[in-house]
DNA sequence: CTTATATTTGCACAATGACGCAAATGTGCA
DNA sequence: TGCACATTTGCGTCATTGTGCAAATATAAG
Protein backbone atom coordinates (compact mmCIF):
# COMPACT_ATOMS: atom_id res chain seq x y z
CA UNK A 1 0.00 0.00 0.00
CA UNK A 2 2.78 2.86 1.04
CA UNK A 3 4.47 4.10 -1.88
CA UNK A 4 8.49 3.64 -1.99
CA UNK A 5 8.49 6.48 -4.50
CA UNK A 6 7.37 8.68 -1.78
CA UNK A 7 10.33 8.10 1.07
CA UNK A 8 12.03 11.13 -1.43
CA UNK A 9 9.49 13.80 -0.51
CA UNK A 10 10.04 13.09 3.63
CA UNK A 11 13.71 13.70 2.85
CA UNK A 12 13.37 16.36 0.82
CA UNK A 13 10.54 18.44 1.95
CA UNK A 14 12.11 20.13 5.28
CA UNK A 15 10.41 21.77 7.27
CA UNK A 16 13.44 23.75 8.32
CA UNK A 17 14.05 25.09 4.60
CA UNK A 18 10.24 26.63 4.73
CA UNK A 19 10.81 27.95 8.27
CA UNK A 20 13.95 29.84 7.04
CA UNK A 21 11.83 31.31 4.07
CA UNK A 22 8.96 32.30 5.86
CA UNK A 23 9.49 35.63 6.28
CA UNK A 24 8.92 38.70 4.70
CA UNK A 25 11.99 40.11 5.63
CA UNK A 26 14.27 37.21 5.09
CA UNK A 27 12.76 36.88 1.12
CA UNK A 28 13.18 40.53 0.91
CA UNK A 29 17.10 39.95 1.91
CA UNK A 30 17.09 37.26 -0.59
CA UNK A 31 15.53 38.76 -3.43
CA UNK A 32 18.55 41.29 -2.82
CA UNK A 33 21.31 39.37 -3.22
CA UNK A 34 19.50 37.66 -5.84
CA UNK A 35 19.77 40.84 -7.83
CA UNK A 36 23.29 41.21 -7.25
CA UNK A 37 24.35 37.76 -6.91
CA UNK A 38 27.61 38.71 -5.85
CA UNK A 39 28.92 38.74 -2.46
CA UNK A 40 27.61 42.35 -0.40
CA UNK A 41 28.14 43.06 3.43
CA UNK A 42 25.45 43.83 6.07
CA UNK A 43 25.21 46.99 5.70
CA UNK A 44 24.53 46.99 1.73
CA UNK A 45 21.74 44.20 2.76
CA UNK A 46 20.10 46.32 5.53
CA UNK A 47 18.90 48.43 2.48
CA UNK A 48 16.26 45.48 1.55
CA UNK A 49 14.15 46.18 4.37
CA UNK A 50 13.23 49.06 7.01
CA UNK A 51 14.33 47.16 10.37
CA UNK A 52 17.34 47.62 12.57
CA UNK A 53 20.85 46.06 11.58
CA UNK A 54 21.21 43.77 14.57
CA UNK A 55 17.36 42.52 13.16
CA UNK A 56 19.05 41.77 9.59
CA UNK A 57 22.28 40.00 11.15
CA UNK A 58 19.98 37.86 13.25
CA UNK A 59 17.97 37.00 9.76
CA UNK A 60 21.30 36.53 7.67
CA UNK A 61 22.29 33.90 10.60
CA UNK A 62 18.82 32.01 9.78
CA UNK A 63 19.32 31.87 5.95
CA UNK A 64 22.66 30.51 6.62
CA UNK A 65 22.12 28.27 9.03
CA UNK A 66 19.51 27.05 6.23
CA UNK A 67 22.19 26.72 3.93
CA UNK A 68 20.30 29.45 1.78
CA UNK A 69 23.59 32.07 2.21
CA UNK A 70 26.99 31.37 2.24
CA UNK A 71 29.06 34.08 4.41
CA UNK A 72 33.01 35.49 3.59
CA UNK A 73 34.75 37.72 5.97
CA UNK A 74 36.92 40.10 4.94
CA UNK A 75 38.58 42.44 7.11
CA UNK A 76 35.94 44.13 9.01
CA UNK A 77 32.90 43.48 6.84
CA UNK A 78 31.36 40.43 6.60
CA UNK A 79 30.25 39.39 2.80
CA UNK A 80 26.82 37.19 2.08
CA UNK A 81 26.24 35.69 -1.35
CA UNK A 82 23.18 33.56 -2.40
CA UNK A 83 23.99 29.87 -2.99
CA UNK A 84 21.82 30.12 -6.20
CA UNK A 85 22.78 27.11 -7.81
CA UNK A 86 22.10 25.02 -4.17
CA UNK A 87 18.64 26.97 -3.65
CA UNK A 88 17.46 26.15 -7.49
CA UNK A 89 18.60 22.34 -6.87
CA UNK A 90 16.34 22.35 -3.72
CA UNK A 91 13.52 23.59 -5.14
CA UNK A 92 13.96 21.11 -8.18
CA UNK A 93 14.86 18.36 -5.90
CA UNK A 94 11.61 18.97 -4.18
CA UNK A 95 9.57 19.04 -7.52
CA UNK A 96 10.94 16.15 -8.82
CA UNK A 97 10.27 14.59 -5.50
CA UNK A 98 6.25 15.30 -5.13
CA UNK A 99 6.01 14.48 -9.20
CA UNK A 100 7.44 10.55 -8.81
CA UNK A 101 5.22 10.02 -5.91
CA UNK A 102 1.97 11.35 -7.20
CA UNK A 103 2.62 9.66 -10.80
CA UNK A 104 3.43 6.43 -9.35
CA UNK A 105 0.31 6.37 -6.88
CA UNK A 106 -1.64 7.04 -9.45
CA UNK A 107 -0.44 4.05 -11.50
CA UNK A 108 -0.89 2.13 -8.37
CA UNK A 109 -4.25 2.91 -7.83
CA UNK A 110 -4.90 1.96 -11.54
CA UNK A 111 -4.17 -1.70 -11.92
CA UNK B 1 21.63 48.73 -11.40
CA UNK B 2 18.81 46.33 -10.14
CA UNK B 3 18.12 43.63 -12.36
CA UNK B 4 14.47 43.82 -13.85
CA UNK B 5 14.53 39.61 -14.84
CA UNK B 6 14.63 39.76 -10.94
CA UNK B 7 10.60 41.07 -10.36
CA UNK B 8 9.90 37.23 -10.77
CA UNK B 9 11.68 36.41 -7.70
CA UNK B 10 9.59 38.80 -5.66
CA UNK B 11 6.12 37.49 -7.12
CA UNK B 12 7.10 33.91 -6.87
CA UNK B 13 8.47 33.50 -3.99
CA UNK B 14 5.52 34.27 -1.89
CA UNK B 15 6.50 34.13 2.00
CA UNK B 16 3.18 33.02 2.88
CA UNK B 17 3.97 29.81 0.73
CA UNK B 18 6.78 28.70 2.98
CA UNK B 19 4.95 29.64 5.90
CA UNK B 20 2.68 27.01 5.27
CA UNK B 21 4.77 24.86 5.09
CA UNK B 22 7.44 25.49 7.99
CA UNK B 23 5.73 22.87 10.00
CA UNK B 24 6.53 19.79 10.64
CA UNK B 25 3.33 18.14 11.26
CA UNK B 26 2.08 19.98 7.44
CA UNK B 27 4.81 18.01 5.75
CA UNK B 28 3.63 14.95 7.54
CA UNK B 29 -0.03 15.98 6.42
CA UNK B 30 1.47 16.49 2.53
CA UNK B 31 3.20 12.97 2.66
CA UNK B 32 0.28 11.30 3.81
CA UNK B 33 -1.79 12.89 1.11
CA UNK B 34 1.18 12.01 -1.63
CA UNK B 35 1.45 8.75 -0.62
CA UNK B 36 -1.92 8.13 -1.62
CA UNK B 37 -3.00 10.68 -4.24
CA UNK B 38 -5.91 10.28 -4.20
CA UNK B 39 -8.45 11.95 -1.69
CA UNK B 40 -9.01 11.15 1.80
CA UNK B 41 -10.70 11.80 5.02
CA UNK B 42 -9.42 14.37 7.94
CA UNK B 43 -9.84 10.96 9.68
CA UNK B 44 -7.47 8.95 7.95
CA UNK B 45 -4.98 11.25 7.52
CA UNK B 46 -4.94 12.11 11.24
CA UNK B 47 -2.80 8.62 10.94
CA UNK B 48 0.04 10.71 9.69
CA UNK B 49 0.92 12.02 13.53
CA UNK B 50 0.07 11.98 17.11
CA UNK B 51 -2.04 15.19 17.38
CA UNK B 52 -5.32 15.44 18.08
CA UNK B 53 -7.71 15.39 15.49
CA UNK B 54 -9.01 19.08 15.56
CA UNK B 55 -5.06 20.14 15.45
CA UNK B 56 -5.33 18.36 11.77
CA UNK B 57 -8.33 20.24 10.82
CA UNK B 58 -6.71 23.04 11.54
CA UNK B 59 -3.42 22.64 9.73
CA UNK B 60 -5.06 21.16 6.64
CA UNK B 61 -7.04 24.66 6.87
CA UNK B 62 -4.27 26.69 6.85
CA UNK B 63 -2.16 24.33 3.39
CA UNK B 64 -5.97 24.27 1.84
CA UNK B 65 -5.75 28.47 2.39
CA UNK B 66 -2.48 28.13 0.93
CA UNK B 67 -3.73 26.42 -2.16
CA UNK B 68 -1.54 23.27 -1.46
CA UNK B 69 -4.67 21.13 -0.79
CA UNK B 70 -8.16 20.70 -1.80
CA UNK B 71 -11.14 19.98 0.13
CA UNK B 72 -14.69 18.54 -1.08
CA UNK B 73 -17.16 17.88 1.26
CA UNK B 74 -19.16 14.43 0.89
CA UNK B 75 -22.07 13.83 3.07
CA UNK B 76 -20.67 13.95 6.34
CA UNK B 77 -16.51 13.71 5.57
CA UNK B 78 -14.77 16.16 3.88
CA UNK B 79 -12.05 14.60 1.45
CA UNK B 80 -8.72 16.57 1.17
CA UNK B 81 -6.61 16.22 -1.40
CA UNK B 82 -2.94 17.07 -2.60
CA UNK B 83 -3.29 19.88 -5.54
CA UNK B 84 0.40 18.18 -6.34
CA UNK B 85 0.48 19.36 -10.17
CA UNK B 86 -0.02 23.30 -8.75
CA UNK B 87 2.11 22.33 -5.75
CA UNK B 88 5.21 20.83 -8.63
CA UNK B 89 4.63 24.02 -11.04
CA UNK B 90 5.09 26.52 -8.00
CA UNK B 91 8.08 25.12 -6.77
CA UNK B 92 9.50 24.99 -10.56
CA UNK B 93 8.64 28.13 -10.87
CA UNK B 94 10.64 29.50 -7.64
CA UNK B 95 13.84 27.49 -8.89
CA UNK B 96 13.10 29.20 -12.54
CA UNK B 97 12.61 32.77 -11.38
CA UNK B 98 15.98 32.56 -9.14
CA UNK B 99 18.12 30.80 -11.91
CA UNK B 100 16.94 33.57 -14.50
CA UNK B 101 17.59 36.28 -12.23
CA UNK B 102 21.04 35.21 -11.07
CA UNK B 103 22.05 34.26 -14.66
CA UNK B 104 21.09 37.15 -15.99
CA UNK B 105 23.31 39.68 -12.88
CA UNK B 106 26.13 37.18 -13.72
CA UNK B 107 26.13 38.52 -17.74
CA UNK B 108 24.93 42.12 -16.37
CA UNK B 109 28.08 42.05 -14.25
CA UNK B 110 30.51 41.29 -16.65
CA UNK B 111 30.20 43.38 -19.04
C1' DC C 1 -37.03 13.05 16.14
C1' DT C 2 -33.16 11.20 18.33
C1' DT C 3 -28.72 9.42 18.16
C1' DA C 4 -24.12 8.51 16.38
C1' DT C 5 -20.31 9.99 13.64
C1' DA C 6 -17.21 13.50 11.22
C1' DT C 7 -15.35 17.87 11.25
C1' DT C 8 -14.71 22.50 12.78
C1' DT C 9 -14.37 26.23 16.18
C1' DG C 10 -13.85 28.69 20.90
C1' DC C 11 -10.78 29.05 24.49
C1' DA C 12 -6.75 28.93 27.40
C1' DC C 13 -1.92 28.03 27.71
C1' DA C 14 2.92 27.30 26.71
C1' DA C 15 6.48 27.95 23.35
C1' DT C 16 8.50 30.38 19.71
C1' DG C 17 9.77 34.31 16.91
C1' DA C 18 10.54 39.08 15.31
C1' DC C 19 11.93 43.33 16.91
C1' DG C 20 14.67 47.52 18.92
C1' DC C 21 18.07 49.08 21.85
C1' DA C 22 22.30 48.80 24.11
C1' DA C 23 26.44 46.47 24.90
C1' DA C 24 30.07 43.39 23.30
C1' DT C 25 33.22 41.71 19.83
C1' DG C 26 36.24 42.05 15.91
C1' DT C 27 39.12 44.69 12.74
C1' DG C 28 41.61 48.44 10.44
C1' DC C 29 43.83 52.87 10.92
C1' DA C 30 46.08 57.07 12.93
C1' DT D 1 47.25 52.50 22.24
C1' DG D 2 43.10 54.72 21.13
C1' DC D 3 39.40 55.48 17.97
C1' DA D 4 36.04 54.57 14.36
C1' DC D 5 33.41 51.38 11.93
C1' DA D 6 31.04 46.70 10.96
C1' DT D 7 28.79 43.02 12.83
C1' DT D 8 26.97 40.12 16.39
C1' DT D 9 24.81 39.09 20.84
C1' DG D 10 22.11 39.81 25.34
C1' DC D 11 17.82 41.15 26.92
C1' DG D 12 13.09 42.60 27.43
C1' DT D 13 8.69 43.03 24.98
C1' DC D 14 4.97 42.06 22.15
C1' DA D 15 2.64 39.21 18.71
C1' DT D 16 2.02 34.80 16.65
C1' DT D 17 1.54 29.84 16.62
C1' DG D 18 0.87 24.98 17.82
C1' DT D 19 -1.67 22.32 20.95
C1' DG D 20 -5.52 19.79 23.70
C1' DC D 21 -9.99 19.81 25.42
C1' DA D 22 -14.70 20.78 25.18
C1' DA D 23 -18.48 22.55 22.73
C1' DA D 24 -20.73 23.60 18.34
C1' DT D 25 -22.05 22.35 13.68
C1' DA D 26 -23.28 19.24 9.93
C1' DT D 27 -24.98 15.06 8.19
C1' DA D 28 -26.39 10.19 7.96
C1' DA D 29 -28.94 6.41 10.09
C1' DG D 30 -32.26 4.23 13.14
Amino acid sequence: MPNESCCNITNTMNPLFFKALCDPNRIAILVRLAQRCAPITVTQITECCPVDISVVSRHLAILRDAGVLEAEKRGKEVYYSLKYAELVETLRAMADAIENCCITTEINHEK
